[in-house]
Formats: structure tokens, C-alpha cells, sequence
DNA sequence: GCATTAATTGAGACTTTGTCTCAATTATAT
DNA sequence: ATATAATTGAGACAAAGTCTCAATTAATGC
């Protein structure tokens, strides 16, 4: 997974410097959900040095390689940044009142992926669904509450 | 529209203010990807003394009644705020080079929907559909500049 | 291994986004 | 009209993200 990312950097003529192979790293290791300050932090314990500045110009290099995408950037309480190199779709359910994620598999947008890449020639990366509401908790409490 | 979320403000017990309603009227009239610092502006427009805690705080209380969600909140280039008031889903494809949005109508989420909100005991009340990659014309240009 | 060179980096200033507090205002119920 | 509690604007603050520039460093050719 990692050799794979090497070598497209590579491949497009970018240099693997300490700083990058430290933002690749935490990646691989930190799951999909990292916010960009999480990556600066557990960065730091590999390559102390590593600036802020790096982080945000290696995640926008893996970005434009289609080789990540962030979801959500700015977004304080939940989880953040959204690593594609795991999967090629995200899908998540996100309750609008205490803010949890809750992940599932089913991924039902194969076909039309395909119809849309035909009609408008976009060459499609891959996906984030994400459905909002209300989670079993929240849903009872709500009119408890206010 | 502007109706319907008027009502269920007030059935909640909510107030009908000046500058809520200005920025209902922004939300109304400004489709569904405008950012929470477009709204300000918009709706200083209809009422000069907005500040932007109160466009904020509108767009939070509109988003625990369900009538609204925030998409990719502090993304700067592209649009931000996503009205849920206009429709149930929002489906587009982002390109990853230049940044562009092109919408979609076709709807593959309904099944899924049901299933997932039976399984976790969710009410869900929107959802968000998006593909990103390249779009024709980065798709061409690409390898050229680079 | 060593020098060259262009890509990359860190530091930190800066801008923008979002949050919070508090005194002043204002919509609503009476 | 008055009382009262919700709502507001201002502005301080914090966090997120961008940008510049001089210093560093990876890759290339020797």
C-alpha cells in the first residue's frame, strides 16, 4: 500500500523526502479518519520538525494524485480528514444532534458510477455517502431535552 | 417553503427575528451550496447589522431541526453550506483538479436508506451522494501540465 | 563519493473560519 | 403597555488553513 504510493509520487516526479514519508506513514497506520491536526501530531513523533505548512501541501499532493480526499476539512467535533487510499467509497451515517459516525459497508452506487462517468466524462475517483439523522439515542432524548 | 420552516421554527418554540428571517431569505432564495460567509453577506444586505454568530447559530438551529445541513464546513473554493430544504439528498461529482461541482438528479440511495435506518434505529433525514475525480477537462489537460 | 540544482521544507506572519461571552435589544405572552 | 426570557451584535478569542522566503535536501550526473 505504502510501495504503491511511493511510486506514483515517483512516478509523477516527486521527491520522497522525510517529511512526506512521515505524512504517508501516519496514513497508513491512522485509519481513515484523521484530521490534519492529528497528522501533524503523530507526524511529529516520527519527524519532529514536521510543519503544519507540509502537512496541508502533502495531503493537497496526495489529493490531486486521486490518491486521497478530505472530507470535511475545517470540521472540529467529528473526524476529519478521509483517506481513499483504504477503500474506494466512504459511507457513514452522522447524527446531527450528538455528532456520531457511524460507518456500514453497502455500497450501492457501482452502476451509476459508471452511467455518470460515461454521460459527463469525469473519471470518478471514488465516493463519500453519507446519510444524517438522528441515532437511536439521540432520537429518544430529543424531546426530553428541550 | 419559507412557510413550512417558519412554522415548525415557531412550532418549536423558537422566535421569528429580523435577522433569522433574513437569513431564511437568503437560504430561500440562494439555492443549496452557499457558503456560511455568503450568507452573511446576502443577508446583510437585507439586514445591515447581521452579525456572523448569528448567522452561525441560525444555521446550527436549523440543522437540529433537520432542515438544513452544513457540507464540508471551512472548505474555502468551493461552495460550502448545503441546504437540505430543497431536497431530500444532494448528489454531485467534485473535481479534484479545479475544483468544479457538477450536480446529479439520479437517486440510487432510497433501499439503502430504509435498510440502514431499520438496522441502527436512525432517523435519517438526509443524506449527501459525492464522486470526485477528474472532470473532462482536467482529465485532458492533465498529463500536459505537469 | 561529490557537486549541482531545482524541489521541498520550516518558521512564522497572516487570513479566514468558527466559537464564546456579555451587555443590550426585542419578540412574545400577558 | 409591561414583563421576561430568548435572541442579538460586538468583539475577543481559538483554530484552521494559506502564503512567503530563506535554508535545506533529494535526485541527477559526474
Amino acid at each position: 500500500m505504502l510501495e504503491t504510493i511511493v511510486e506514483r509520487l515517483q512516478e509523477a516526479g516527486h521527491r520522497l523526502t522525510k517529511p512526506r514519508m512521515a505524512v504517508l506513514q501516519v496514513l497508513e497506520t491512522g485509519g481513515e479518519h484523521l484530521s490534519p491536526a492529528e497528522i501533524l501530531a503523530r507526524g511529529q513523533a516520527i519527524y519532529p520538525a514536521l510543519s503544519r505548512a507540509t502537512v496541508y501541501r502533502t495531503l493537497e499532493l496526495l489529493s490531486e494524485l486521486g490518491l486521497l480526499r478530505l472530507i470535511h476539512p475545517g470540521e472540529q467535533r467529528s473526524s476529519v480528514a478521509c483517506v481513499a487510499m483504504h477503500h474506494h467509497g466512504h459511507h457513514h451515517l452522522l447524527c446531527i444532534h450528538c455528532g456520531c459516525m457511524i460507518p456500514f459497508e453497502e455500497c450501492v452506487v457501482g452502476e451509476l458510477e459508471a452511467t455518470l462517468s460515461q454521460r459527463l466524462g469525469f473519471e470518478i475517483k471514488g465516493h463519500l455517502l453519507e446519510f444524517y439523522g438522528l441515532c437511536k439515542e439521540c432520537r429518544g432524548h430529543q424531546k426530553v431535552e428541550q
